[in-house]
RNA sequence: GGCGCAUUAGUCUAGUUGGCCUAGGACGCCGCCCUCUCAAGGCGGAGAUCGCGGGUUCGAAUCCCGCAUGCGCUACCA
């Protein structure tokens, strides 16, 4: 099987976008077939050099590697359309040649006249194939004047094309409906539909799989085919996925480019997993497949034919799963370059590092995207400044008292090991009738700055004792300060 | 306006040839347990008259017809 990913370099990569190239990606590997990736640029007023780096650089990150592309080279280099010009010219010379198609010297102005004028008026917009019955001589007497032409696709007035999709069944349509569908434009560059068909032949494309938009495109590209003779690859259309108001994504939508995952500290495996069930499913009750699996298993037969919604609170439990999945030395990589982004690490901190390392375990379980490591770990790479809705557990005589005392047994110690801390402490709240639910809160808030924070021992024990002492008696002098002012 | 596609709980979906579906799983939500906070974990729960209306049948989410709604295409965009 060869199959490819074609989008227009207009944007960033999107998870539409993500999830098509992911089917064609897995289908490829599946088979031990080609992934070719192909930049589809014909519309030259939107297409830009930057969307086709962001484009490879979101496939890449997902794993998503292709076989031929632009920058991989292949014998169809360079796999961009522009680039292509003189394939799509031969083709529509042939068409010509062959009448399946004409010169049409209506201008685009009068065009959406007409067009606009047959809305209005609640009739059929299609294109009135004026310059269809022009004599070839006539024509060809108009085009040495000078005069400008696009080339229009002749498609038979009787009879219907059938769209045999993978995913849907067949799709008839009638050929009377089909309009005579412009080929080249009059400054002569190639539409998508001859592009895209004369690319597949080109490449000898298996198997088209793309978004459902195109499906009332394929027609016109069948027709196509059978004009040049060439047979059609098998087509399936997937369908779309939409915000939660049913409307196709956009930014309204909140996040929908791949990129913002990829800053956000989602993991592309679990990327990967979520994309291919948002309209695949294996069976009735896995959902956590690695890529193997998903190889392994996927197919067209599956895909459903609904449009799915981009709901994002799965992707967030998808990706704690994995990042509960990793091991410590590999999570700590991972989230390594979140801290050196917040500036809380140095690149080349092999101390800092370390610590990290020792504090994977304790955030593990906590974080569901690796940018929530930052705040969770902030207290071990800085000095703490006491968050805004936790000073309260450092204010009153009773905190105070818990500070105080708990600074005095735990310079006691001998060995300043989460276990040791915690049986010191422990003994202490006991002797002082409190719960530990009260009396570990200011000890926390000293110690991370945060109500909320790892476990409190071992978070103590990585801090070491020096540091702890330290944030408790400045935790201490701050709120006696304030206390005696009140008083 | 025309043509096409779709329609199972808030979300992703299972349900392939009609009975095993008193519609299964997962996310989310609620409650309880565990507990030094937050999580994670365990247990339990609510939530779908399978878009609506007809039919076929002993029996339909599953087959047929109509309707509604949404989306796509209808461009010298892709």
């Amino acid at each position: 099987m060869r199959l490819r990913f074609a989008p227009s370099p207009t944007g960033y990569l999107h998870v539409g976008g993500a999830r098509t190239a992911l089917y064609n990606w897995l289908l490829a590997r599946q088979s031990g077939g080609s992934f070719i990736l192909r930049i589809e640029d014909t519309d030259l007023s939107r297409s830009t050099e930057e969307a086709i780096e962001a484009i490879m650089t979101d496939l890449r990150w997902l794993g998503l590697d292709w076989d031929e592309g632009p920058d991989a080279g292949g014998e169809h280099w360079p796999y961009r359309q522009t680039g292509r010009y003189a394939l799509y010219h031969e083709a529509a010379l042939r068409l010509l040649r062959e009448g399946h198609a004409y010169r049409c010297f209506c201008s685009p102005e009068e065009l959406k006249e007409r067009r606009e004028a047959a809305l209005r008026e609640g009739r059929n917009p299609m294109y009135d194939r004026r310059c269809r019955s022009i004599p070839e001589g006539e024509a060809q007497r108009l085009e040495e004047e000078g005069r400008p032409y696009a080339l229009r696709f002749r498609v038979p007035e009787e009879g219907e094309t059938a769209v045999r999709d993978l995913i849907r069944g067949e799709v008839v349509f009638r050929n009377r409906e089909i309009e005579d569908f412009v080929l080249l434009r009059n400054d002569g560059t190639p539409t998508y539909n001859l592009a895209v068909v004369v690319d597949d032949i080109d490449m000898r494309i298996t198997h088209v799989v793309r978004g459902d938009d195109h499906l009332s495109n394929t027609p016109k590209q069948l027709l196509i085919y059978h004009a040049l003779g060439k047979e059609p690859p098998a087509f399936a259309h997937l369908p779309m996925i939409v915000g939660t108001d049913g409307k196709p994504l956009s930014k309204r939508h909140g996040d929908v480019a791949v990129g913002y995952y990829r800053e956000a500290g989602f993991l592309p495996e679990a990327m990967i997993n979520f994309l291919a069930l948002l309209g695949w499913s294996l069976d009735d009750s896995t959902t956590i497949m690695d890529r193997e699996t998903l190889v392994a298993n996927f197919g067209l037969e599956r895909v459903s034919s609904k449009p799915a919604v981009w709901d994002t609170d799965k992707l967030y439990w998808m990706n704690a799963q994995y990042i509960m999945a990793m091991d410590e030395e590999g999570l700590a990589e991972a989230i390594r370059p979140f801290l050196v982004r917040e500036g809380l690490l140095a690149e080349g901190d092999e101390e800092g590092m370390e610590r990290l390392r020792h504090a994977v375990p304790l955030i593990r379980e906590r974080i569901k995207v690796l940018a929530d490591a930052v705040p969770l770990l902030a207290f071990l790479f800085r000095e703490v400044e006491t968050a805004e809705d936790s000073r309260e557990f450092l204010e009153g005589d009773e905190n105070r008292a818990v500070l105080r005392e708990a600074g005095k047994r735990l310079l006691e110690l001998e060995r300043f090991d989460a276990e040791s801390i915690e049986s010191a402490l422990r003994a202490m709240v006991e002797g002082m009738g409190l719960k530990p639910r009260k009396a570990f809160q200011p000890i926390r808030v000293a110690v991370t700055g945060s109500k909320v924070s790892p476990p409190l021992f071992e978070s103590m024990e990585l801090l070491g004792r020096e540091r702890c002492l330290q944030r408790i008696a400045r935790a201490l002098e701050g709120s006696e300060r304030r206390g005696s002012r009140v008083r």
